[in-house]
DNA sequence: GCCGTTTTCGGCCCGACTGTTTTCAGTCG
Protein backbone atom coordinates (compact mmCIF):
# COMPACT_ATOMS: atom_id res chain seq x y z
CA UNK A 1 0.00 0.00 0.00
CA UNK A 2 2.82 1.95 0.24
CA UNK A 3 2.54 3.94 -3.26
CA UNK A 4 -1.21 4.62 -2.85
CA UNK A 5 -0.77 8.20 -1.13
CA UNK A 6 1.60 8.96 -3.37
CA UNK A 7 -0.32 8.38 -6.27
CA UNK A 8 -2.80 10.48 -4.34
CA UNK A 9 -1.30 12.91 -3.54
CA UNK A 10 -0.12 13.07 -7.46
CA UNK A 11 -3.81 13.85 -8.43
CA UNK A 12 -4.41 16.27 -5.78
CA UNK A 13 -1.06 18.18 -6.72
CA UNK A 14 -3.17 17.97 -10.56
CA UNK A 15 -6.41 18.90 -9.11
CA UNK A 16 -5.02 21.91 -7.16
CA UNK A 17 -3.02 23.22 -10.16
CA UNK A 18 -6.01 22.71 -12.65
CA UNK A 19 -8.16 25.37 -10.11
CA UNK A 20 -5.22 27.63 -10.21
CA UNK A 21 -4.88 27.25 -14.05
CA UNK A 22 -7.19 30.28 -14.44
CA UNK A 23 -9.06 28.11 -17.01
CA UNK A 24 -13.09 26.74 -16.03
CA UNK A 25 -11.74 22.89 -15.49
CA UNK A 26 -13.97 23.48 -12.19
CA UNK A 27 -15.19 19.63 -12.71
CA UNK A 28 -12.47 18.39 -14.13
CA UNK A 29 -10.72 19.11 -10.56
CA UNK A 30 -13.44 17.39 -8.97
CA UNK A 31 -13.17 14.33 -11.01
CA UNK A 32 -9.13 14.24 -10.15
CA UNK A 33 -10.15 15.28 -6.93
CA UNK A 34 -12.06 12.01 -6.36
CA UNK A 35 -10.10 9.82 -7.79
CA UNK A 36 -7.37 11.17 -5.62
CA UNK A 37 -10.06 10.27 -2.99
CA UNK A 38 -10.17 6.95 -4.02
CA UNK A 39 -6.78 5.49 -4.62
CA UNK A 40 -5.87 7.32 -1.07
CA UNK A 41 -8.50 4.80 0.45
CA UNK A 42 -8.68 2.26 -1.96
CA UNK A 43 -7.67 -1.68 -0.17
CA UNK A 44 -5.50 -2.93 -2.74
CA UNK A 45 -2.10 -1.72 -3.58
CA UNK A 46 -1.99 0.53 -6.10
CA UNK A 47 0.87 -0.86 -7.62
CA UNK A 48 -0.41 -4.19 -7.66
CA UNK A 49 -4.23 -2.95 -9.41
CA UNK A 50 -1.70 -1.12 -11.94
CA UNK A 51 0.45 -4.51 -12.38
CA UNK A 52 -2.69 -6.69 -13.23
CA UNK A 53 -4.02 -4.02 -15.64
CA UNK A 54 -7.08 -2.98 -13.96
CA UNK A 55 -6.53 0.76 -13.30
CA UNK A 56 -10.12 1.61 -14.77
CA UNK A 57 -11.53 -0.29 -12.57
CA UNK A 58 -10.50 1.94 -9.77
CA UNK A 59 -13.91 3.94 -8.90
CA UNK A 60 -13.16 7.32 -10.47
CA UNK A 61 -10.52 6.26 -12.86
CA UNK A 62 -11.26 6.31 -16.11
CA UNK A 63 -8.94 5.96 -19.10
CA UNK A 64 -7.56 9.52 -18.98
CA UNK A 65 -6.59 9.43 -15.44
CA UNK A 66 -5.49 5.83 -15.62
CA UNK A 67 -2.87 6.53 -18.40
CA UNK A 68 -1.42 9.04 -15.98
CA UNK A 69 -0.85 6.92 -13.24
CA UNK A 70 0.43 4.18 -15.83
CA UNK A 71 3.32 6.72 -16.79
CA UNK A 72 3.96 8.13 -13.48
CA UNK A 73 4.55 4.24 -11.90
CA UNK A 74 6.32 3.46 -15.28
CA UNK A 75 8.57 6.50 -15.20
CA UNK A 76 8.25 8.19 -11.98
CA UNK A 77 7.59 11.01 -14.10
CA UNK A 78 4.32 12.58 -15.38
CA UNK A 79 4.76 15.04 -18.16
CA UNK A 80 1.31 16.34 -17.96
CA UNK A 81 2.09 17.46 -14.25
CA UNK A 82 5.33 19.13 -15.73
CA UNK A 83 2.96 21.05 -18.33
CA UNK A 84 1.07 21.92 -15.55
CA UNK A 85 3.42 23.27 -13.60
CA UNK A 86 4.94 25.16 -16.17
CA UNK A 87 2.01 26.65 -17.47
CA UNK A 88 -0.07 27.77 -14.10
CA UNK A 89 1.43 30.95 -13.05
CA UNK A 90 3.63 30.75 -10.19
CA UNK A 91 2.72 31.12 -6.72
CA UNK A 92 -1.58 30.86 -7.61
CA UNK A 93 -1.49 27.33 -5.61
CA UNK A 94 0.50 28.69 -2.66
CA UNK A 95 -1.78 31.87 -2.55
CA UNK A 96 -4.87 29.41 -2.04
CA UNK A 97 -3.74 28.30 1.32
CA UNK A 98 -4.66 31.77 2.54
CA UNK A 99 -8.48 32.25 3.45
CA UNK A 100 -10.58 34.43 1.55
CA UNK A 101 -8.47 33.38 -2.05
CA UNK A 102 -9.77 30.70 -4.24
CA UNK A 103 -8.92 29.96 -7.24
CA UNK A 104 -10.10 32.62 -9.37
CA UNK A 105 -8.26 35.32 -7.17
CA UNK A 106 -4.81 33.66 -6.29
CA UNK A 107 -5.08 33.42 -10.40
CA UNK A 108 -5.71 37.23 -10.31
CA UNK A 109 -3.22 38.23 -8.03
CA UNK A 110 -0.19 35.19 -9.39
CA UNK A 111 -0.86 36.28 -13.02
CA UNK A 112 -1.63 40.00 -13.76
CA UNK A 113 -0.27 41.35 -10.41
CA UNK A 114 3.02 38.53 -10.33
CA UNK A 115 2.96 38.02 -7.00
CA UNK A 116 4.18 34.70 -6.51
CA UNK A 117 4.07 33.88 -2.58
CA UNK A 118 1.78 34.50 0.33
CA UNK A 119 4.67 36.91 1.50
CA UNK A 120 4.55 38.90 -1.35
CA UNK A 121 0.81 39.21 -1.20
CA UNK A 122 1.52 40.46 2.23
CA UNK A 123 4.19 42.88 0.76
CA UNK A 124 1.48 44.30 -1.50
CA UNK A 125 -1.15 45.02 0.25
CA UNK A 126 0.64 46.72 3.02
CA UNK A 127 2.44 48.84 0.50
CA UNK A 128 -1.09 49.25 -1.15
CA UNK A 129 -0.59 47.64 -4.24
CA UNK A 130 -3.91 46.11 -4.14
CA UNK A 131 -5.91 49.04 -3.59
CA UNK A 132 -7.72 48.89 -6.25
CA UNK A 133 -8.65 45.35 -6.26
CA UNK A 134 -9.93 44.70 -2.85
CA UNK A 135 -11.77 47.17 -0.35
CA UNK A 136 -10.38 48.14 2.57
CA UNK A 137 -12.66 45.17 4.81
CA UNK A 138 -10.82 42.83 2.60
CA UNK A 139 -7.62 43.43 2.91
CA UNK A 140 -8.10 43.90 6.54
CA UNK A 141 -9.35 40.24 6.84
CA UNK A 142 -6.67 38.99 4.51
CA UNK A 143 -3.54 40.39 6.36
CA UNK A 144 -5.45 38.93 9.15
CA UNK A 145 -5.59 35.50 7.66
CA UNK A 146 -1.87 35.57 6.49
CA UNK A 147 -1.13 36.41 10.10
CA UNK A 148 -3.07 33.12 10.58
CA UNK A 149 -1.06 31.03 8.14
CA UNK A 150 1.66 31.76 9.77
CA UNK A 151 0.77 31.42 13.36
CA UNK A 152 -1.78 28.84 13.34
CA UNK A 153 -1.60 26.37 10.75
CA UNK A 154 -1.31 23.41 13.00
CA UNK A 155 -4.74 21.17 13.60
CA UNK A 156 -5.03 20.63 17.45
CA UNK A 157 -5.15 17.55 19.55
CA UNK A 158 -8.00 16.06 20.72
CA UNK A 159 -7.87 17.38 24.12
CA UNK A 160 -7.11 20.72 23.61
CA UNK A 161 -10.20 20.41 21.18
CA UNK A 162 -12.29 19.20 23.48
CA UNK A 163 -11.21 21.60 25.90
CA UNK A 164 -12.34 24.64 23.69
CA UNK A 165 -15.44 23.08 23.20
CA UNK A 166 -16.01 22.25 26.36
CA UNK A 167 -15.58 26.04 27.26
CA UNK A 168 -17.58 27.07 24.42
CA UNK A 169 -20.41 25.12 25.33
CA UNK A 170 -20.53 26.39 29.34
CA UNK A 171 -20.42 29.78 27.90
CA UNK A 172 -23.81 28.69 25.71
CA UNK A 173 -25.16 26.68 28.67
CA UNK A 174 -24.74 29.60 30.83
CA UNK A 175 -26.85 31.92 28.90
CA UNK A 176 -29.29 28.68 28.31
CA UNK A 177 -28.45 28.04 25.38
CA UNK A 178 -28.17 24.01 24.56
CA UNK A 179 -25.89 23.24 22.12
CA UNK A 180 -24.70 19.78 20.20
CA UNK A 181 -20.99 19.17 18.62
CA UNK A 182 -20.26 18.24 14.88
CA UNK A 183 -17.42 18.13 12.80
CA UNK A 184 -14.32 15.92 13.06
CA UNK A 185 -14.38 16.06 16.91
CA UNK A 186 -17.48 14.45 16.45
CA UNK A 187 -16.11 11.90 14.30
CA UNK A 188 -12.97 11.49 16.66
CA UNK A 189 -10.26 12.02 14.50
CA UNK A 190 -6.94 12.34 15.92
CA UNK A 191 -6.13 16.25 15.04
CA UNK A 192 -9.16 18.67 14.78
CA UNK A 193 -8.89 22.16 12.75
CA UNK A 194 -11.81 23.97 13.86
CA UNK A 195 -15.01 23.50 16.08
CA UNK A 196 -18.76 23.21 14.37
CA UNK A 197 -21.47 23.49 16.70
CA UNK A 198 -24.82 23.08 16.06
CA UNK A 199 -28.14 24.74 17.95
CA UNK A 200 -31.85 24.83 17.64
CA UNK A 201 -31.67 28.29 19.54
CA UNK A 202 -31.74 31.51 17.35
CA UNK A 203 -29.89 33.24 19.67
CA UNK A 204 -26.96 31.27 19.15
CA UNK A 205 -25.42 33.16 16.77
CA UNK A 206 -25.02 36.60 18.56
CA UNK A 207 -24.45 34.75 21.47
CA UNK A 208 -21.45 33.65 20.14
CA UNK A 209 -19.83 36.99 18.74
CA UNK A 210 -20.15 37.76 22.10
CA UNK A 211 -18.02 35.55 24.23
CA UNK A 212 -14.96 36.79 25.40
CA UNK A 213 -12.66 34.27 24.25
CA UNK A 214 -13.47 35.95 20.66
CA UNK A 215 -11.27 37.83 19.01
CA UNK A 216 -12.38 38.39 15.36
CA UNK A 217 -15.84 37.82 14.45
CA UNK A 218 -15.40 36.35 10.98
CA UNK A 219 -18.83 36.27 9.90
CA UNK A 220 -22.20 36.69 11.32
CA UNK A 221 -26.14 35.93 9.89
CA UNK A 222 -29.29 34.76 11.67
CA UNK A 223 -27.88 31.38 10.79
CA UNK A 224 -24.47 31.13 10.87
CA UNK A 225 -21.88 33.17 13.13
CA UNK A 226 -18.00 32.24 12.61
CA UNK A 227 -15.36 33.44 14.96
CA UNK A 228 -11.69 32.93 15.58
CA UNK A 229 -10.51 32.88 19.55
CA UNK A 230 -8.28 34.56 20.88
CA UNK A 231 -5.91 31.48 20.24
CA UNK A 232 -6.59 31.39 16.94
CA UNK A 233 -8.75 28.54 17.28
CA UNK A 234 -12.26 29.05 14.41
CA UNK A 235 -15.24 27.97 15.91
CA UNK A 236 -19.11 28.14 13.92
CA UNK A 237 -22.09 27.79 15.45
CA UNK A 238 -25.23 27.36 13.37
CA UNK A 239 -28.84 27.44 13.96
CA UNK A 240 -31.69 24.84 12.95
CA UNK A 241 -35.42 24.38 13.50
CA UNK A 242 -35.89 20.52 16.02
CA UNK A 243 -37.25 19.31 13.04
CA UNK A 244 -33.84 19.57 10.87
CA UNK A 245 -31.67 18.74 13.67
CA UNK A 246 -30.54 15.56 12.69
CA UNK A 247 -29.97 15.93 9.06
CA UNK A 248 -27.98 19.40 10.19
CA UNK A 249 -26.06 17.29 12.39
CA UNK A 250 -25.28 14.26 9.69
CA UNK A 251 -24.16 16.98 7.51
CA UNK A 252 -21.70 18.55 10.03
CA UNK A 253 -20.56 15.80 11.41
CA UNK A 254 -19.43 14.91 7.70
CA UNK A 255 -16.79 13.81 6.50
CA UNK A 256 -17.44 15.61 3.33
CA UNK A 257 -17.33 12.14 0.95
CA UNK A 258 -19.44 10.65 3.53
CA UNK A 259 -22.15 13.59 3.07
CA UNK A 260 -22.23 13.28 -1.17
CA UNK A 261 -22.05 9.09 -0.91
CA UNK A 262 -25.46 9.80 0.73
CA UNK A 263 -26.73 12.55 -1.28
CA UNK A 264 -25.66 10.38 -4.03
CA UNK A 265 -28.35 7.61 -2.42
CA UNK A 266 -31.07 9.79 -2.04
CA UNK A 267 -30.93 11.30 -5.43
CA UNK A 268 -31.56 7.69 -6.79
CA UNK A 269 -34.19 7.62 -4.68
CA UNK A 270 -36.13 10.58 -5.87
CA UNK A 271 -34.99 12.46 -2.85
CA UNK A 272 -33.01 15.31 -1.89
CA UNK A 273 -30.80 15.55 1.26
CA UNK A 274 -28.80 18.61 2.71
CA UNK A 275 -28.41 20.05 5.90
CA UNK A 276 -32.31 20.25 6.35
CA UNK A 277 -33.56 17.15 5.74
CA UNK A 278 -34.71 14.40 3.19
CA UNK A 279 -36.98 15.67 0.72
CA UNK A 280 -39.08 14.27 -1.76
CA UNK A 281 -37.94 16.06 -5.45
CA UNK A 282 -41.71 15.77 -6.48
CA UNK A 283 -43.55 17.02 -3.72
CA UNK A 284 -40.82 18.72 -1.72
CA UNK A 285 -42.38 16.97 1.22
CA UNK A 286 -40.22 16.47 4.48
CA UNK A 287 -39.40 12.75 4.26
CA UNK A 288 -36.82 12.70 7.51
CA UNK A 289 -34.86 15.11 9.14
CA UNK A 290 -35.21 15.17 13.06
CA UNK A 291 -33.15 12.66 14.04
CA UNK A 292 -29.69 11.02 12.55
CA UNK A 293 -31.37 7.42 12.97
CA UNK A 294 -34.42 8.57 10.52
CA UNK A 295 -32.64 9.66 7.78
CA UNK A 296 -30.48 6.82 7.77
CA UNK A 297 -33.32 4.29 8.54
CA UNK A 298 -35.18 6.13 5.20
CA UNK A 299 -31.81 5.68 3.38
CA UNK A 300 -32.40 1.95 3.95
CA UNK A 301 -28.84 1.92 5.84
CA UNK A 302 -27.75 0.87 9.63
CA UNK A 303 -27.21 4.11 11.64
CA UNK A 304 -23.64 5.20 11.27
CA UNK A 305 -21.50 5.34 13.82
CA UNK A 306 -19.59 8.99 13.38
CA UNK A 307 -16.61 7.88 13.77
CA UNK A 308 -16.98 5.66 11.07
CA UNK A 309 -17.99 8.28 8.47
CA UNK A 310 -15.14 8.54 6.20
CA UNK A 311 -16.62 6.97 2.98
CA UNK A 312 -14.44 3.89 3.49
CA UNK A 313 -16.95 1.17 2.84
CA UNK A 314 -19.17 1.92 6.04
CA UNK A 315 -21.92 2.76 3.44
CA UNK A 316 -21.80 -0.17 1.85
CA UNK A 317 -21.98 -2.08 4.95
CA UNK A 318 -24.59 0.00 6.68
CA UNK A 319 -26.45 -1.20 3.57
CA UNK A 320 -26.04 -4.68 3.78
CA UNK A 321 -26.43 -4.62 8.15
CA UNK A 322 -22.69 -5.62 8.18
CA UNK A 323 -21.12 -2.95 10.32
CA UNK A 324 -19.16 -3.52 12.99
CA UNK A 325 -20.46 -3.26 16.61
CA UNK A 326 -17.35 -0.77 17.46
CA UNK A 327 -15.50 -1.03 20.84
CA UNK A 328 -16.74 0.91 23.72
CA UNK A 329 -15.22 2.63 26.54
CA UNK A 330 -16.27 0.53 29.16
CA UNK A 331 -15.71 -2.70 27.71
CA UNK A 332 -11.90 -2.15 28.22
CA UNK A 333 -11.42 -4.11 31.59
CA UNK A 334 -7.63 -2.90 31.71
CA UNK A 335 -4.87 -0.95 30.83
CA UNK A 336 -1.11 -2.92 29.91
CA UNK A 337 0.76 0.15 29.10
CA UNK A 338 0.98 2.73 32.33
CA UNK A 339 4.25 3.81 33.99
CA UNK A 340 4.81 4.83 37.52
CA UNK A 341 7.52 6.39 39.86
CA UNK A 342 9.66 3.56 39.40
CA UNK A 343 11.15 4.70 36.04
CA UNK A 344 9.76 7.86 34.05
CA UNK A 345 6.11 7.92 36.09
CA UNK A 346 5.02 10.55 38.48
CA UNK A 347 2.59 8.72 40.61
CA UNK A 348 3.11 5.74 42.69
CA UNK A 349 2.03 2.04 41.70
CA UNK A 350 -0.59 2.00 44.22
CA UNK A 351 -2.12 5.47 43.19
CA UNK A 352 -2.08 4.40 40.00
CA UNK A 353 -3.54 0.78 40.80
CA UNK A 354 -6.37 2.97 43.09
CA UNK A 355 -7.19 5.25 40.33
CA UNK A 356 -7.53 2.18 37.69
CA UNK A 357 -10.15 0.75 40.25
CA UNK A 358 -11.73 4.04 40.01
CA UNK A 359 -12.04 3.82 36.84
CA UNK A 360 -13.53 0.27 36.94
CA UNK A 361 -10.61 -1.98 35.45
CA UNK A 362 -10.35 -5.29 36.95
CA UNK A 363 -6.04 -5.29 36.10
CA UNK A 364 -2.92 -3.00 35.32
CA UNK A 365 0.25 -3.75 34.06
CA UNK A 366 2.85 -1.76 34.59
CA UNK A 367 5.30 -1.19 31.73
CA UNK A 368 7.96 0.67 33.45
CA UNK A 369 11.36 0.81 31.04
CA UNK A 370 13.86 -1.67 30.83
CA UNK A 371 17.42 -0.95 31.86
CA UNK A 372 18.83 0.73 28.73
CA UNK A 373 16.26 3.48 28.28
CA UNK A 374 18.40 5.44 30.53
CA UNK A 375 16.77 8.95 30.07
CA UNK A 376 13.72 6.94 31.64
CA UNK A 377 15.29 5.55 35.03
CA UNK A 378 15.25 2.09 33.30
CA UNK A 379 15.44 -0.75 35.94
CA UNK A 380 17.96 -3.06 36.27
CA UNK A 381 17.00 -6.71 37.29
CA UNK A 382 17.44 -5.87 41.16
CA UNK A 383 14.72 -3.10 40.70
CA UNK A 384 12.45 -5.06 39.14
CA UNK A 385 12.80 -8.11 41.94
CA UNK A 386 12.09 -4.63 44.17
CA UNK A 387 9.44 -3.81 42.20
CA UNK A 388 7.62 -6.97 41.95
CA UNK A 389 7.92 -7.41 45.98
CA UNK A 390 5.84 -4.45 46.33
CA UNK A 391 3.10 -5.57 43.63
CA UNK A 392 3.03 -8.70 45.22
CA UNK A 393 1.89 -6.22 48.47
CA UNK A 394 -0.43 -4.37 46.51
CA UNK A 395 -2.10 -7.65 44.99
CA UNK A 396 -2.93 -8.99 48.53
CA UNK A 397 -4.29 -5.68 49.65
CA UNK A 398 -6.47 -4.84 46.44
CA UNK A 399 -7.49 -8.12 45.24
CA UNK A 400 -9.46 -9.12 43.23
CA UNK A 401 -8.02 -6.23 41.31
CA UNK A 402 -4.80 -7.13 39.82
CA UNK A 403 -1.18 -5.48 38.90
CA UNK A 404 0.41 -7.70 36.10
CA UNK A 405 4.36 -7.20 36.20
CA UNK A 406 5.63 -6.06 32.99
CA UNK A 407 8.06 -3.90 31.08
CA UNK A 408 8.33 -1.84 28.39
CA UNK A 409 11.62 -3.28 26.87
CA UNK A 410 14.13 -1.24 24.29
CA UNK A 411 14.79 -2.36 21.23
CA UNK A 412 18.35 -1.98 20.78
CA UNK A 413 20.16 -0.55 17.48
CA UNK A 414 20.38 -4.31 16.68
CA UNK A 415 17.24 -5.72 17.33
CA UNK A 416 18.85 -6.94 20.57
CA UNK A 417 16.83 -6.59 23.70
CA UNK A 418 18.10 -5.78 27.72
CA UNK A 419 18.22 -8.69 29.94
CA UNK A 420 18.66 -12.59 29.60
CA UNK A 421 16.21 -14.52 28.42
CA UNK A 422 15.62 -16.53 32.05
CA UNK A 423 14.53 -13.04 33.33
CA UNK A 424 12.46 -11.96 30.75
CA UNK A 425 10.61 -15.05 31.41
CA UNK A 426 9.71 -13.93 34.39
CA UNK A 427 7.64 -11.20 33.17
CA UNK A 428 4.02 -11.73 33.00
CA UNK A 429 3.98 -9.57 29.93
CA UNK A 430 6.64 -7.55 27.55
CA UNK A 431 5.72 -5.15 24.96
CA UNK A 432 8.90 -3.78 23.45
CA UNK A 433 9.50 -0.43 22.42
CA UNK A 434 11.88 1.34 19.78
CA UNK A 435 12.92 4.35 21.06
CA UNK A 436 16.74 5.18 19.67
CA UNK A 437 18.34 5.02 16.62
CA UNK A 438 15.52 6.45 14.34
CA UNK A 439 17.72 7.45 11.40
CA UNK A 440 18.43 4.08 10.14
CA UNK A 441 17.90 2.86 7.05
CA UNK A 442 14.25 1.69 6.50
CA UNK A 443 15.20 -1.78 5.85
CA UNK A 444 16.98 -1.62 8.83
CA UNK A 445 14.60 0.21 11.32
CA UNK A 446 11.85 -3.00 9.75
CA UNK A 447 14.53 -5.99 10.48
CA UNK A 448 14.76 -4.73 14.17
CA UNK A 449 11.63 -4.34 15.25
CA UNK A 450 10.70 -8.05 12.70
CA UNK A 451 13.70 -9.32 15.15
CA UNK A 452 12.24 -8.38 18.61
CA UNK A 453 8.91 -9.62 17.10
CA UNK A 454 10.49 -12.93 16.43
CA UNK A 455 11.62 -12.95 19.97
CA UNK A 456 9.75 -15.65 22.56
CA UNK A 457 9.23 -12.87 25.12
CA UNK A 458 7.72 -10.37 23.56
CA UNK A 459 4.12 -10.23 23.63
CA UNK A 460 3.31 -6.96 21.74
CA UNK A 461 4.95 -4.23 19.69
CA UNK A 462 4.57 -0.55 21.65
CA UNK A 463 3.62 2.65 19.74
CA UNK A 464 4.40 0.49 16.60
CA UNK A 465 5.39 3.83 13.92
CA UNK A 466 6.63 6.26 16.82
CA UNK A 467 4.95 9.24 14.90
CA UNK A 468 4.83 12.26 17.55
CA UNK A 469 1.76 13.81 15.72
CA UNK A 470 2.95 17.28 14.27
CA UNK A 471 6.45 16.87 15.33
CA UNK A 472 7.69 13.65 14.22
CA UNK A 473 6.54 11.54 11.05
CA UNK A 474 6.35 7.98 11.65
CA UNK A 475 9.22 5.96 11.40
CA UNK A 476 9.88 4.77 7.74
CA UNK A 477 9.47 1.06 8.97
CA UNK A 478 7.51 -1.33 6.25
CA UNK A 479 4.70 -1.64 8.24
CA UNK A 480 3.11 -4.18 6.21
CA UNK A 481 6.23 -6.74 7.19
CA UNK A 482 5.56 -5.33 10.50
CA UNK A 483 1.75 -6.83 10.69
CA UNK A 484 2.90 -10.04 8.58
CA UNK A 485 5.49 -10.54 11.38
CA UNK A 486 2.91 -10.20 14.40
CA UNK A 487 0.48 -12.34 12.77
CA UNK A 488 2.83 -15.19 12.10
CA UNK A 489 4.67 -15.04 15.54
CA UNK A 490 1.25 -14.43 17.62
CA UNK A 491 2.15 -11.02 18.60
CA UNK A 492 0.00 -7.94 19.58
CA UNK A 493 0.08 -4.52 18.20
CA UNK A 494 -0.66 -1.80 20.32
CA UNK A 495 -2.38 1.54 19.62
CA UNK A 496 -1.14 4.13 22.18
CA UNK A 497 -3.63 6.74 23.40
CA UNK A 498 -1.24 9.28 24.20
CA UNK A 499 -2.72 12.32 22.41
CA UNK A 500 0.43 13.09 20.79
CA UNK A 501 1.08 9.55 19.71
CA UNK A 502 -1.99 8.03 18.76
CA UNK A 503 0.08 5.09 17.05
CA UNK A 504 -0.61 2.80 15.38
CA UNK A 505 -3.28 5.16 13.71
CA UNK A 506 -6.53 4.03 12.23
CA UNK A 507 -5.04 2.65 9.24
CA UNK A 508 -2.95 0.65 10.22
CA UNK A 509 -4.92 -0.79 13.31
CA UNK A 510 -7.37 -1.71 10.31
CA UNK A 511 -4.71 -3.36 8.39
CA UNK A 512 -3.57 -5.34 11.52
CA UNK A 513 -6.76 -6.53 12.33
CA UNK A 514 -8.15 -7.67 8.91
CA UNK A 515 -4.81 -9.64 9.11
CA UNK A 516 -6.05 -11.25 12.39
CA UNK A 517 -3.21 -9.74 14.12
CA UNK A 518 -4.78 -9.16 18.03
CA UNK A 519 -4.59 -5.59 19.06
CA UNK A 520 -4.18 -3.58 22.72
CA UNK A 521 -5.24 -0.13 23.34
CA UNK A 522 -3.36 1.31 26.31
CA UNK A 523 -3.14 4.48 27.91
CA UNK A 524 0.47 4.92 28.00
CA UNK A 525 -0.05 6.62 30.88
CA UNK A 526 2.70 8.43 33.25
CA UNK A 527 0.35 9.89 35.72
CA UNK A 528 -3.28 8.77 37.42
CA UNK A 529 -4.78 11.35 35.32
CA UNK A 530 -3.31 9.99 32.36
CA UNK A 531 -5.23 7.22 32.44
CA UNK A 532 -8.18 9.12 30.52
CA UNK A 533 -6.16 8.75 27.40
CA UNK A 534 -7.70 5.24 27.19
CA UNK A 535 -10.72 7.13 25.35
CA UNK A 536 -8.60 8.49 23.02
CA UNK A 537 -6.75 4.88 22.40
CA UNK A 538 -9.86 4.17 22.13
CA UNK A 539 -11.67 6.40 19.25
CA UNK A 540 -8.92 5.21 17.14
CA UNK A 541 -9.77 1.31 17.78
CA UNK A 542 -13.16 2.86 17.09
CA UNK A 543 -12.07 4.60 13.52
CA UNK A 544 -10.06 1.45 12.66
CA UNK A 545 -13.53 -0.28 13.18
CA UNK A 546 -12.00 -2.46 15.58
CA UNK A 547 -14.92 -4.66 17.66
CA UNK A 548 -13.93 -5.73 21.42
CA UNK A 549 -13.11 -9.26 20.13
CA UNK A 550 -10.34 -7.76 18.00
CA UNK A 551 -8.77 -6.27 21.24
CA UNK A 552 -7.16 -8.28 24.06
CA UNK A 553 -8.01 -5.57 27.15
CA UNK A 554 -11.24 -6.05 26.97
CA UNK A 555 -10.82 -9.89 27.71
CA UNK A 556 -10.96 -11.11 31.19
CA UNK A 557 -7.89 -11.09 33.64
CA UNK A 558 -8.18 -14.90 32.94
CA UNK A 559 -8.45 -14.93 29.40
CA UNK A 560 -5.93 -12.55 29.17
CA UNK A 561 -3.00 -14.15 31.20
CA UNK A 562 -3.71 -17.34 29.11
CA UNK A 563 -3.41 -14.96 25.90
CA UNK A 564 0.34 -13.77 26.86
CA UNK A 565 1.76 -16.90 28.47
C1' DG B 1 -12.24 13.76 -16.44
C1' DC B 2 -15.82 10.38 -14.92
C1' DC B 3 -20.12 8.23 -15.23
C1' DG B 4 -24.45 5.66 -16.91
C1' DT B 5 -31.91 1.78 -14.60
C1' DT B 6 -31.12 9.81 -17.10
C1' DT B 7 -25.94 5.03 -20.85
C1' DT B 8 -21.73 8.09 -25.37
C1' DC B 9 -24.05 13.52 -23.83
C1' DG B 10 -24.81 16.35 -20.27
C1' DG B 11 -24.70 16.34 -15.96
C1' DC B 12 -21.37 16.65 -11.82
C1' DC B 13 -23.74 18.44 -3.70
C1' DC B 14 -25.45 22.67 -2.50
C1' DG B 15 -26.62 26.50 0.75
C1' DA B 16 -24.83 30.71 3.71
C1' DC B 17 -22.43 34.71 3.75
C1' DT B 18 -19.80 38.64 1.90
C1' DG B 19 -18.76 42.37 -0.88
C1' DT B 20 -19.62 47.75 -3.17
C1' DT B 21 -22.99 43.22 -5.99
C1' DT B 22 -27.75 46.86 -8.18
C1' DT B 23 -28.67 40.57 -9.40
C1' DC B 24 -24.42 37.75 -8.59
C1' DA B 25 -19.59 35.77 -8.39
C1' DG B 26 -16.39 34.01 -5.21
C1' DT B 27 -15.37 31.40 -1.25
C1' DC B 28 -16.18 28.18 2.24
C1' DG B 29 -17.58 24.06 4.42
Amino acid sequence: MLRNGEVADLLERIALLLEASGEEERFKVVAYRRAANSVRNLERDIEEVWKSGELTEVQYVGEGIAKKIDEYLKTGKLGYLEELERKVPKGAPELMKVQGIGPKTAYKLASRFGIRSVAELSAALKEGRLDDVFGESVRASLLKAIERLESYEKRMLLPEAEAHFEAVSRYFESNGVGVGMAGSLRRGKSTVGDLDILCTDGRATSLLARFSQVGQVLESGPKRTSVRLKDGVQVDVRVFDAEEYGAAMMYFTGSKDHNIALRNMAIEKGWKLNEYGLFDVKTGERVAGRTEQEVYAKLGLQYIPPELRENRGEIEAARSGKLPRLVRFDEIRGDLQVHSTWSDGSDTLADMAREAMEIGYEYIAFTDHSVSARIANGLTEQRFRKQWREIDRLNDELAPFRIIKAVELEIGPDGSLDYDRKFLNEFELVGASLHQSFRQQPEKLTERVVKALSDPSVDFLCHPTNRLIGKREANPIDMEKVISAARDGGKMLEIDGQPNRLDMDEYWAKRAMEEGVPIVVNSDAHSAGELDNMAYGVLVARRAWLQARDIVNTKSLRALLNAVS
